[in-house]
DNA sequence: GATACTATTTATAAGCG
DNA sequence: TCGCTTATAAATAGTAT
């Protein structure tokens, strides 16, 4: 009887940077598609919201949100009073939050979460980002030289933003947007002229959730 | 010989919403941590930068995010022609994006995905939006008024970033910004008088990277 | 890049302190 | 809420397609 088996079987590895491009290649793909299922099944198993990006090694992205999105936003514009958080202490929140720097970031966390979230739905910031850019293009002539020095750091400030954006787009982006049962719809389509591929899982899921919904009403 | 056996072991489940509260939080608290713990292992072992989000059933946040955005940045800012796309066809390809919804929502996730991680290191985005609201207040008056019509255009857009980040403030988030190990360093805090609790997982990871930094520099 | 096929390594559902 | 243990469910490394 031959002992030799078909495959050595998983093996352990180190978690470091892997060397050899075509596997790295193999298990990101594995990988991300396991950490995406995770990521479905916590948000169905506890009912919460998860938003997650992934840059691939060849500059793609591949986005993962789990519906509260759509119900989110629902929420929030229709201005549906959430249940948990009482009103109450808010002020005092507020306050107290000043003092906390850590708190700040996450506050920039979950503002850009939003932000994110929103655009997916609306390309709202988008928007926003060309018409700062259009403002901008009409100034530096006419005002620069005046006296106004305080718009020169706010157009810095949005510069910034600006070129952010402008200097990515040779990123060819994938974006996969998935619930569970998450490999549920798949389409693939090209696009561009550099070979882009797109690809899109979406199911749209049940989604549970609103929280900046609140936030808004209430400050 | 009795064949009790200690625990019953790893039981299957179905991927459903939790019914049994308690049970729900545990297995949120050990997934989400199993998810991260697998977030950071695919950034390290194929070099990738990862963000994500997840809010936790009582409308707490947590947050992941690893660096790799500077190899990413590095490579996009340095002008370090990145593999794939050859710089040549760039302009082209701006062109392009223009008629391509999806590629727009891929970068605005490219450019949130940015602002977020920028944020961690050192909170550039938040000086950004304070600053700008600053300018803001001074210019209200004297020049508003003026000619400066696109100038409105410009606040405006500035205005709905402030906002957003004013308006959450009621939500208190949990973050956790980590890399490997992971589980490194741990710090827990009352905040608040509404029982908020605040976690935060903090391993000062490795982070590289300067976003804005060369980006206001290039262009 | 994505999949299929195993042997193993991991992640975890339960249960207890 | 956490931490720890155990038995079992899942994920996945190495390869080949």
């Amino acid at each position: 009887m031959v002992n030799k088996k078909p495959t050595m079987g998983r093996q352990k590895i180190k978690i470091e940077k892997i060397a050899k491009k075509s596997h790295l290649q193999v298990t990101f793909s594995k990988r991300r598609a396991g950490l995406f299922k995770k990521a479905s099944e916590l948000s169905t198993l506890c009912g919460v919201d998860i938003a997650m990006i992934v840059f691939s090694p060849a500059q793609k992205a591949f986005s993962f949100g789990h519906p509260s999105v759509d119900s989110m936003m629902h929420r929030f514009l229709t201005g549906s009073p959430p249940p948990p958080p009482p009103s109450s202490g808010l002020h005092q929140l507020i306050e107290t939050r000043r003092d906390a720097n850590v708190h700040e970031q996450n506050m920039q966390l979950a503002q850009i979460l939003n932000q994110l979230e929103a655009e997916k739905k609306n390309g709202e910031v988008l928007d926003q980002m060309r018409k700062v850019n259009r403002s901008q293009c009409c100034w530096e002539a006419p005002i620069e030289e005046l006296e106004l020095h305080e718009l020169e750091q706010l157009r810095g400030a949005l510069e910034e933003l600006k070129k952010t954006v402008a200097k990515q787009v040779n990123n060819i982006l994938i974006q996969s947007t998935s619930s569970l049962p998450f490999l549920a719809v798949n389409g693939v389509g090209e696009v561009g002229n550099l070979g882009t591929k797109l690809e899109i899982d979406n199911a749209s899921a049940a989604l549970h959730f609103n929280n900046f919904a609140y936030a808004q009403k209430i400050c």
